[in-house]
RNA sequence: GGGUGAUUAGCUCAGUUGGUAGAGCGCUUCCUUUACACGGAAGAUGUCGGGAGUUCGAGCCUCUCAUCACCCA
């Protein structure tokens, strides 16, 4: 054997050894019709493995290894995510730096080919990094969420994900759980789409709060009044305004209204009045209505605040109570709008409006541009500016005095606009990292508040757990105030929406059908074969496909000319005779949010919605993942699997936290503390950093990785590959799969026991989910027990002449190896198997060997327990005092004993050769009374002392008894505290008294043994 | 502002129904003894964040204060 194990060797080539053999395979090992599934959450096909996969990855191989050798039938389900947003920005910079035609030069077509094209060469490096963990995952079944669409080239691997999610959507849609609406969004004018209120980073930034005056409409004046808390009046004045304040002005445009709350005394008489907004031409101010709503806080700023529904989401909401309309003021890049009608004819229709003289749509609002022309087209900072010029250039700024130097360098009291510098919370797009805006679109919904019902009673109800159990409160939380969920993205790289759109058609009395192009008919369908059927059929007219909305009234003028839309059927019929064109028909450009496609991946990957026999492993059994995953993809998948197929997926939702670094903060490229786990891997070996992953996965814990840490489990392999050296050293025959011999021998009777109590322990933790405590026990007796005393108690036996003993003793130890390798491969899978394949033959890999079920009850001797553990006392005892008094570690010492009982004379006679060889003893006299100068050690069932004559120093040795005295005073004292308690013994429960009564004894004893020794020492000294 | 969690040895953290505190690393001393120096042996260190309460008994339960972290506004 080797000094230590090679990780950076062994590892490739048992990793490669069990893919050839198949052994990660659905079912393989399988010796039970039970399955067991972990759906590995899709790494985004860009994706590179970080620290927080190393860990989830370790979880879920150690359930996963843990139940295939209990004989399972296991899946554990790899696969990648397209990842709309990330992929399509990585290959828009693959183009750019390759200097190839941007995407929109090259056409949706185009593009998507080169999506394909960096999948195919750059994408799921991520699957390659896995194999270096160990991972068992079944490679052969690895899914995608975007396979077998239809832009996917024949190169692919095939794979049905895409019909799985357009069969979800067009059931949901016919279900009447999906639609389409104007709502405010979180728009991304880097990517220019929507995105979802969980791709929003909320950073707290350094912002303005700007103070506004909105002059009352004709110069209206009121008294103004503030009071303090006891209503005394600190102000009154008559004011011609309304005081505003913003952090952002530029949206002023767009303001519907002024709120304020219905308490509040200060605006009382002047709500319901209509006040100015300051801004844009002097000739065309609009004047908007003041209101009330419980919105408006009274106390913060000036409690009154400006509605602008388009472009916040309280306005939002504030607006949709009030009927406000919510005028959108920029473009999809996040500029002021520059389309529609001149401002002044806007600002008109706007008006009649807030008078309540026009009837308003929310189409109509949707096309007004209430954009002065002075700031149409603006980047929105760039317009903030110039409004927030504009206003104080008028006078409208709300002032306030400052020290300011003056031209001679003198501090005099200025007037200043009113500007407080303020920490404001700004959303950030998690991806582009440009301000996400607000943003008034027609996109497709998902209508949660009908598919939620079930998820949450799956959480309630105890289907499904959460652990820790402190994700549950969170789970609840969100999902009983849910939002319904934007899943259309203006991106290309998607499963594109199965919806068409063609002309609405109504048909007068007459039968005359007439076309609509405000007014879309919309027809969802999983194929465009099926949606042009759908449509002809309606229409009793030939289809065409074209390309989007902006088009259709193109085309439609293309194909029938300029002909009168209401009679064109008719005059179609009559007059053009030979007919060759059709209605334009377009499919919905958009494509649906990554997590819709990944909320049915239990499912989807398993061959749904075709049968497949793979479906016998949904519903899953575990999920691990991130907490901050939870509402992204488990609740979707949740939600999504009980709307189509009415099952849970999955019966424990496992989340831990951030992985982050020996200080607990967040790793980051900027701060330079980013560790890689294949850096780890390649320093200490996959078996290291998996152990230190399952040691820190306390649940619910913070997960900090130390390099130390790792290091640290990197010896405990070596001490492990130790153990076999040992083995081989003695020449102890390795056949392969030893028998537990029928122990004859204490020291094999003990290590029998303690093996059969860690089984139970591992066991116990593993299926409780409590991976540090089968870690932590697993490390403790490998170390602590086997290689610290058995291999070290071993060593008489397998040098002496006693054949039986020794052979016992070699099918033991060979034993108990075994078990440790057996119990640790779920957590070290490389060494584990490699140590195994040492043995000459086996009938199994270990990958596939069969996880053992014996229990302490059945293996564990009472009495050999209670002898062992008093001799590694005694040897503890010996060697302590020994170190104490300075005796040097090789010397051997005689031993002497006083009082020494039946059991404690059994147990020496049993053991002393271990004892004298691993304390170091000569020889054992019994003797009545310890002679002077001698080393006290008290035990259970006699007293031991080490004679050391002169050697000893009297003043050392009373101040190392007295001590252990104080040590065991203290505890003396709690427990006769207790015991003379009557209150302690009458409501504690009967055992705690009797263990409390049994260990007052001993230590009375121990007590006894202590004081005579002291007085002893006190004689001479 | 709302929510969740944390505060235990020098450091990083365990501590499962309340029974009197543990691990790893680090540190000190000794040991290259025939599995292992990625080792062995011995050792030190804690008013379990502060305060109050419940209880015979609190690291654990309740309240309160302080500090920190994360999530959501």
């Amino acid at each position: 054997m080797d000094k230590t194990f090679n990780a950076a060797e062994a590892e490739a080539r048992i990793y490669q050894m069990w893919e050839e053999a198949g052994a990660f395979k659905a079912g393989a090992n399988a010796s039970r019709d039970e399955t067991f599934c972990i759906m590995l959450p899709p790494p985004n096909v860009t994706g590179h493995l970080h620290v927080g996969h190393a860990f989830n990855h370790t979880i879920m191989d150690m359930l996963t290894r843990w139940k295939r050798m209990q004989g399972y039938d296991t899946l554990w389900q790899p696969g990648l995510d397209h990842a709309g947003i990330a992929t399509q920005l990585m290959v828009e910079k693959d183009l750019a730096e390759t200097q190839q035609p941007k995407r929109t030069e090259l056409g949706r077509e185009k593009f998507l080919e080169k999506v394909w094209e960096w999948k195919a060469a750059k994408g799921g490096t991520i699957e390659q990094q896995a194999r270096r963990l160990g991972d068992s995952m079944d490679w052969s079944r690895s899914a995608f969420t975007m396979s077998g669409a239809e832009s996917a080239p024949a190169t692919e691997k095939p794979g049905n994900f895409h019909d799985a999610v357009l069969k979800v959507f067009v059931e949901m849609y016919n279900k009447g759980l999906i639609y389409r609406g104007k709502r405010l969004v979180n728009w991304d004018p880097h990517f220019e789409t929507a995105i979802s209120d969980l791709e929003v980073e909320n950073i707290e930034v350094d912002g303005h709060m700007w103070h506004f005056k909105y002059p009352l409409a004709g110069g209206d004046t009121y008294e103004y009044v503030e009071k303090d808390e006891d209503g005394n009046v600190t102000l009154r004045e008559t004011r011609d305004y309304i005081s505003i304040a913003t952090t952002r002005p530029e949206t002023m445009l767009g303001d519907g209204a002024v709120a304020v709350h219905k308490d509040d005394e200060r605006y009382a008489p002047i709500v319901g009045k209509l006040c100015e907004i300051p801004v844009g031409p002097k000739e065309q101010r609009r004047l908007i209505p003041i209101i009330t709503d419980p919105y408006p806080d009274m106390n913060f700023g000036s409690g009154a605040v400006k509605i602008t529904g388009a472009h916040d989401f309280n306005d939002y909401e504030v607006a949709k109570r009030g009927g406000i309309p919510m005028y959108n003021l920029m473009d999809t890049k996040g500029a002021m709008r520059s389309d529609g009608k001149p401002y002044a004819e806007e600002a008109a229709i706007a008006q009649a409006i807030a008078n309540g003289e026009q009837e308003f749509d929310e189409a109509m609002i949707a096309a007004m541009n209430m954009v002065p022309e002075e700031y149409r087209g603006l980047d929105r900072f760039e317009a903030r500016k110039r409004v927030v010029a504009d206003i104080t250039a008028e006078g409208n700024a709300v002032m306030t005095t400052k020290m300011l130097k003056n031209d001679e360098g003198e501090e005099v009291e200025t007037t200043v606009p009113y500007v407080e510098d303020k920490k404001i919370m700004q959303p950030f797009g998690d991806r582009s990292k440009v301000v996400i805006e607000p943003m008034l679109t027609d996109q497709w919904f998902v209508d949660t508040a009908q598919i939620v019902g079930p998820a949450l009673d799956a959480v309630k109800e105890g289907r499904t757990k959460i652990m820790p159990e402190s994700g549950e409160k969170v789970y609840y939380h969100w999902l009983e105030n849910i939002e319904p969920w934007c899943i259309s993205r203006q991106l290309w790289w998607g499963h594109q929406i199965p919806v068409w759109y063609g002309p609405e058609m109504e048909i007068d009395d007459e039968g005359r059908r007439t076309f609509n192009f405000a007014e879309f008919k919309k027809i969802c369908a999983s194929t465009e074969v099926e949606a042009r059927n759908d449509f002809e059929e309606y229409y009793g007219f030939k289809t065409v496909i074209i390309e989007g909305p902006e088009e259709s009234r193109e085309a439609w003028d293309q194909a029938f000319g300029n002909i009168a839309l209401t009679s064109i059927l008719r005059r179609r019929e009559s007059e053009v005779g030979e007919f060759r064109d059709a209605i334009p028909i377009y499919r919905d450009p958009d494509v649906l949010d990554t997590w819709f496609s990944s909320g049915l991946w239990p499912f989807g990957t398993l061959g749904w919605p075709a049968e497949d026999e793979a479906m016998k492993y949904f519903p899953g059994d575990v999920l691990v993942t991130g907490q901050d995953i939870l509402f992204f993809w488990v609740a979707r998948m949740m939600m999504m699997s009980q709307a189509v197929l009415e099952q849970d997926p999955f019966h424990t939702v496992y989340l831990h936290q951030l992985v982050r670094d020996a200080k607990g903060e967040k790793m980051s490229k900027t701060k330079g503390n980013v560790i890689d786990p294949l850096d780890m891997i390649d320093a200490y070996g996959a078996d290291a950093l998996r152990f230190s992953n399952a040691q820190m996965a306390a649940l619910g814990g913070v997960l900090k990785i130390s390099e130390d840490r790792i290091k640290g489990y990197r010896n405990f392999g070596t001490k492990l590959w130790n153990a076999f050296s040992f083995a081989q050293h003695y020449e102890i025959a390795y056949p392969g799969d030893p028998v537990r011999p029928d122990a004859t021998q204490t020291l094999n009777k003990w290590i029998i026991g303690e093996t059969g109590k860690v089984r139970e322990t591992v066991d116990a933790a593993m299926e409780a989910y409590r991976f540090n405590d089968a870690a932590d026990a697993l490390y403790a007796f490998t170390w602590g027990k086997v290689c610290d005393w058995y291999l070290e108690f071993s060593k008489p036996i397998l040098q002496g002449d006693d054949a039986a003993a020794k052979a016992e003793t070699e099918q033991a130890l060979r034993w108990v190896l075994d078990q440790c390798l057996i119990l640790l491969h779920p957590i070290m899978p490389f060494i584990t198997e490699e140590l195994w394949q040492l043995a000459d033959s086996r009938k199994k890999m270990l990958v596939h060997a069969d996880w053992p079920t014996y229990t302490a009850a059945n293996l564990v001797d009472a009495d050999a327990d209670r002898e062992m553990n008093w001799v590694i006392d005694l040897i503890d005892n010996v060697r302590s005092a020994r170190a104490q008094v300075h005796v040097p570690a090789g010397a051997k010492v005689p031993l002497l004993v006083t009082g020494l009982d039946a059991k404690g004379q059994s147990a020496w006679d049993n053991n002393h050769v271990l004892i004298q060889r691993l304390a170091r003893i000569e020889s054992l006299s019994h003797v009545d009374d310890f002679p002077k100068g001698c080393v006290t050690i008290p035990m259970a069932g006699g007293t031991f002392g080490i004679p050391l004559a002169d050697l000893i120093d009297v003043a050392e040795e009373i101040a190392r008894l007295e001590k252990t005295m104080q040590k065991l005073s203290k505890e003396l004292g709690g427990l006769r505290g207790r015991l003379n308690n009557p209150k302690f013994v009458a409501s504690a429960p009967d055992e705690v008294v009797a263990e409390a009564k049994a260990n007052l004894a001993l230590r009375e004893n121990e007590e006894a043994q202590l004081k005579a020794a002291i007085a002893r020492l006190a004689e001479i000294g």
